[in-house]
DNA sequence: GCTAAAAAATGACGAAAATCATATTTATTT
DNA sequence: AAATAAATATGATTTTCGTCATTTTTTAGC
């Protein structure tokens, strides 16, 4: 049986020319609202590209120059400690905008972000974006919230840090990377979920055989899949 | 001999009658770049308040109203995990805005706001500020930049939480609140100075004297200075 | 399809830090 | 100033989790 990876792959060519006026990913993200003029100056500026698997879309303390949307596929974005460890701090799906921090803060990035899987992503430069936002209150609002939910989740992130148990985290991940997956597996290797959680890989392995004795959890090489959510928020502990 | 803060209630009248267009704290904070008839606009709309110390703002899930101008004083911006335990997020000081993220996500508030020491603080309500937000693209841009660096504050908090220890976290903590503080000697309790670390209170004070024996650190009971600054990067590790 | 390399899994062990119990000091109230 | 409460400090013990070593499985290249 050919595989639903090797069967994007070969559909390259298509995943570069997706417009911005059909793109389904554009209903969930903050271009959401846009429409008319403004949605074919949009198709016009930005530029499709694809990315394989763990390419980089940009690194730590490279110079911004856009933002970029997600059409298809999933994107990293971590920070590493001083080992070289990473810690990925979000991943985006389609339909999110990634990097759009640095537009505004005018640093160098701080930190990296990788496609986790083959995606299609757009990149619209930061000269055409911040016009955008100028003369766009709707999408500027739209940033404002998208800045305050992010701000929100790293509190939490924070809180769960320092109080929760590894075990306790992992529940909390897994309940994150559903809402991210959707209907599709959690597709992720054990140590981009272990930096993601912020454990030893080791530590997480163990844990995700627990869970899968527990019965919550259904677990294939690279492919989690998540049984008994119930189970899983009493194990998140809130 | 009459202490500081005994010196500073006793003013509580003056303090409640800052104006704006003379507020020191001004300079550092984001309405930094106004003037003419938005100050006096921003000066008439403007509630100024005096909190004692461990006095609430604001609490976990009541709704945003508006936001706080930090004129003099501290204020811890937290959250409470499951046990009730606080986790310090942010320590606003003078000319900080704080709960501004409220504004723009149409929610109750995530996190709750309390004074650390006396302080003078003013309130501006939502709609006003709002409305000075959308005709002043020079303090919307300042939001921006301050939403974007607080985000980019929370990734490395949130990095240093997973790969740290205890001991580095503290080094990096002391840091930041040596720049928070400035001249002045951190004024924290033990138990808020480990629930911005983000450990146990017994741990953060084994280590308090660990880096007092280390010749870093003065320690008083509610007092700590700084005195080996170059020493304590080194232990924070980066 | 075989081989090399990478990822995942398992075990043994130790260090870091939380918890619990209790003492001591400092602050607050009357 | 004494009494009570709160904060700080210290000790003993346990648990969690990270580290290191090694094996097994999976993936990718030729």
């Amino acid at each position: 049986m050919i595989s639903f990876d090797s069967m994007k792959s070969m559909l390259d060519e298509s995943y570069k020319h997706v417009a911005c006026s059909t793109c389904k990913s554009r209903g969930h993200g903050l271009f959401n609202g846009i429409s008319g003029a403004e949605l074919d100056t949009l198709e016009a500026q930005r530029a499709c590209n694809f990315y394989k698997k763990t390419q980089s879309l940009f690194v730590e303390g490279s110079t911004p120059r856009g933002v970029y949307c997600v059409n298809h596929g999933k994107v990293k974005v971590f920070k590493r400690g001083e080992e070289g460890k990473e810690q990925i701090i979000h991943i985006a799906k389609a339909g999110d905008l990634i990097g759009f921090r640095a537009m505004f803060s005018g640093e160098l990035y701080k930190v990296a972000a990788e496609s986790l899987e083959d995606s299609n992503i757009c990149f619209i430069a930061k000269e055409d974006f911040l016009n955008m936002i100028e003369f766009n209150p709707a999408l500027r609002n739209g940033i404002f919230k998208e800045l305050s939910k992010e701000l929100s989740d790293r509190a939490d992130f924070i809180t769960n840090m320092a109080q929760k148990s590894v075990r306790e985290r992992l529940a909390f991940s897994l309940l994150i990377l559903m809402d991210i997956y959707g209907e599709e597996p959690i597709n992720l290797s054990r140590e981009d979920l272990a930096n993601f959680v912020g454990t030893a890989t080791e530590t997480l392995i163990r844990l995700l055989k627990e869970f899968k004795e527990d019965g919550c959890l259904e677990i294939e090489v690279r492919k989690l899949r998540v049984i008994d959510k119930t189970k899983l928020i009493s194990l998140a502990g809130n």
